[in-house]
RNA sequence: GGUCCUAUCGUCUAGAGGCCUAGGACGUGGCCCUCUCAAGGCUAAAACACGGGUUCGAAUCCCGUUAGGACCGCCA
């Protein structure tokens, strides 16, 4: 039997921190058995959910590369199979018109809670004989017992039935509701693994009630802990960023929230870095965690820089373009792209932090932090610089190595250490006093950038002397 | 309030009764490297929630306590 899975977000938002990993393991475990994942809508409350939505998930699940195979389906567009099986369910006898008004319910839930009794449906409409020319909605009516849910991670749960209510499964308006929908689209649709949120655990006896009264076989179920915030409560936006995509403006790279995604809950020994084979090869339900976990940026960071060290320059490039952009630089037709990146992804957490530290690159003039220019652009080192514009301009070729060669004899004749010419050079070359490492840099920029920027630089100084 | 779930360093976790003086990773401190910043290397501090059992032996199994979380809708 081929395995089967889903992800059944309902289109109420983006797709969030807690989805993307929902998501992500149903991937992977599809693709760890060579079976199919399937997407679903779950957008049965027609007021709440918009095609805004939909998109936002839509494009959330292709960045982070969760391809399904089959749908996306939509549960709106099925409704006449929700009622068709509602139906059959009434004939059976395990289900029951209920003509109680949502707002008579509303008044009952109050006034059980405010005399600390269990909001639960009494159940008065169970037996009623007559059929009132009203609206009803259908109701399941839940068997005496106790109901066992077998799940993978958290073991064997056993609930009685009597902490069950008779829930509705149709609306008066003869839209289906969620409970009902899910059991109707996991039969149909051959679900062989529900994999979810725990915080679905308490739905699940409930869902297999529809299940046998349907006279249907039950799935795997398997109920993923539930990711939290820093202060141990549900992770909302209250947490920082929860959308999937907002992570991508923040210069994230896919496949490095996809590795902490799986990291958060699963584990595989020791071991911390994946790659998407590598977590399809060794994902397994068994080795889930059943509790909760922090949602940990820092560490999400780390991966992030580890994952832009490992990517190729000149894709790091094409992802670079856009944050640019908002520095208003078009760096797409600049051949020096991928050397400027290799000077640059050391020591960058994420592409928006490399673009913002490569801005220097790319400006035709620049601006002299005033507290570096004070500390290194001194007149004194004024014949240093022209030394220095003799040799940069005369060496053969512009690379870091020859560059290094031509200034280790500078130092040499000079009797100077390093950091005296690196320095101020770097203030001339980037305007402050962090950067790449000065001879890669050189070469990154190119000749004519460095020598016009060593001679701004030294006009700079005179003028200072000037001053004096 | 009811139902259910969970409990190892600050955080993610390893741990399947003896391999545990509890391992790894992020973060934090120190040192090394060094032209700045990173990266890298080395290193330090840091945890089995508590109480009872079971057992020759418990982080591991059982019970209780405590603490956290989720759910209790004609939302999903």
């Amino acid at each position: 039997m081929t395995v089967r899975t889903r992800f059944a977000p309902s289109p109420t938002g983006y797709l969030h921190i807690g989805g993307a990993r929902t998501a992500l393991f149903n991937w992977l475990f599809a693709r760890h058995h060579n079976g199919k994942f399937i997407l679903r809508i779950e957008d049965t409350d027609v007021a709440r959910s918009t095609k805004e939505s939909i998109q936002a998930i839509l494009d959330g699940m292709e960045w982070l590369g969760l391809n399904w195979d089959e749908g996306p389906f939509y549960q709106s567009q099925r409704f006449d199979e929700y009622r068709k099986h509602a139906n059959i369910l009434l004939e059976k006898g395990v289900c029951y018109k209920c003509y109680c008004t949502p707002e008579e319910l509303e008044a009952r839930r109050e006034a059980a809670l405010k005399e600390g009794r269990p909001p639960k449906y009494d159940g008065r409409c169970r037996d009623r004989a007559d059929e009132p020319n009203m609206p009803y909605a259908v109701r399941f009516k839940v068997p005496p017992g106790t109901t066992i849910v077998d799940d993978v991670i958290k073991g064997s749960i056993t609930f009685d039935n009597s902490s069950i209510e008779d829930l509705i499964i149709q609306r008066s308006d003869g839209t289906p509701t969620y409970n009902f929908c899910v059991v109707i689209d996991d039969v149909t649709m051959d679900i062989t693994h529900v994999i979810r949120g725990d915080d679905h655990i308490n739905n699940t006896p409930k869902q297999i009630l529809i299940y046998r009264a349907l006279g249907h076989k039950l799935p795997i179920f398997a109920h993923l802990p539930m990711i939290l915030g820093s202060d141990k409560t549900r992770l909302s936006k209250r947490h920082g960023a929860t959308s999937v995509m907002a992570y991508k403006d923040m210069g994230f790279l896919p496949h490095a929230l996809v590795n902490y995604l799986a990291r958060l809950g699963w584990s595989f020994g020791d071991q911390e870095i994946f790659s998407l084979n590598e977590l399809i090869e060794k994902f397994s339900l068994e080795s889930v965690g059943k509790s909760s976990g922090v949602f940990n940026p820092e560490k999400l960071l780390w991966l992030n820089q580890h994952y832009i060290k490992d990517t190729k320059s000149e894709d790091l490039g094409e992802l670079m373009l856009p944050f640019l952009k908002e520095h208003g630089i078009s760096a797409e037709a600049d051949p020096r792209l991928p050397a400027i990146i290799t000077t640059l992804k050391e020591r960058a957490k994420t592409i928006k932090e490399m673009a913002d530290s490569s801005v220097f690159y790319f400006r035709e003039k620049i601006e002299y932090d005033p507290k570096a220019a004070q500390k290194f652009l001194l007149p004194e080192n004024i014949e240093l610089f022209n030394t220095l514009l003799e040799k940069m301009s005369g060496v053969a070729d512009f690379t870091a190595h020859s560059l290094e060669a031509a200034f280790n004899s500078i130092l040499e004749e000079k009797g100077l250490k390093l950091g005296k010419l690196a320095q101020p050079l770097r203030v001339a070359l980037t305007g402050g006093t962090v950067s790449p490492g000065i001879f890669e840099m050189l070469e990154a920029m190119g000749r004519e950038m460095a020598v016009s920027r060593v001679k701004d630089a030294i006009d700079y100084m005179k003028e200072v002397a000037a001053k004096a």
